[in-house]
DNA sequence: CCGGGGATTATCT
DNA sequence: GATAATCCCCGGC
């Protein structure tokens, strides 16, 4: 298993990153800790454009700073003042492309998944969502600005490729007050997999 | 099964 | 002082 170069990052279509992203392997070790996943849901928010973005109009503050960061830099921030948000910054420095990762599937360290997530039953909601992502993947705001190059929070894949009907798309959930641009088609998903936060598939 | 609303606090204005 | 890229429980059907 090899981790994602960082030429995948660096690149500028960062929706084209988020549908890619799908199916990777993401791995943390965290308070020694290994845990790995697959990734099974995604948002693109999108440079300058994207009102839905916490960097909209070139905004820049201390929170969203590792958003202009190289690409690869981890962007991690609190949502509802409870939820951590797991993002991957994309493009090249300046441009505050991001991906935020919604739901995983959990592969190897499950117990620690469960003991993170306070849960007495494993069912399909452990890492559903991206406040649960980041709970059972231990990824906590202190975590923001690190690089995925590195080991705590990194980013494989296996080989498996997925097939391109599979991966699903539609708008992005929760950003209403986006106006127009929370119609813009920018999440992808695995379609079937149980982990994939929202309503079923019709 | 589904929809409504409360929880709870960092961040920005 | 208002807001927020969410989650979970509860009540109704």
């Amino acid at each position: 298993m090899n981790k994602l170069p960082l030429v995948f990052y660096e690149r500028q279509n960062v929706v084209q990153i988020a549908m890619e992203l799908i199916g990777k392997i993401i791995v943390t070790n965290i308070n020694r800790q290994v845990v790995s996943a697959r990734i099974v849901e995604t948002e693109a928010y999108v440079a300058f454009t994207d009102k839905a973005s916490h960097a909209y109009n070139g905004r820049r503050t201390p929170r969203n700073e590792p958003m202009y960061c190289s690409a690869g830099t981890v962007y991690v921030y609190i949502c509802y003042g409870m939820h951590c948000m797991l993002n991957i910054v994309t493009n090249k420095i300046d441009v505050p492309d991001a991906v935020l990762i919604r739901a995983v599937e959990p592969i190897k360290g499950i117990n620690y998944m469960v003991q993170r997530s306070g849960k007495t039953v494993t069912d399909n909601s452990l890492s559903k969502g991206p406040g649960n992502v980041a709970k059972v993947l231990g990824v906590q705001k202190q975590h923001s600005g690190l690089y995925v190059m590195d080991d705590t929070i990194s980013i494989y894949e296996d080989g498996c490729q997925i097939e391109r009907g599979l991966i699903g798309c539609s708008k992005r959930i929760g950003i209403d007050s986006a106006g127009e641009d929370a119609h813009l088609p920018y999440r992808y998903y695995l379609r079937g997999n149980k982990y994939v936060s929202g309503k079923p598939v019709k």
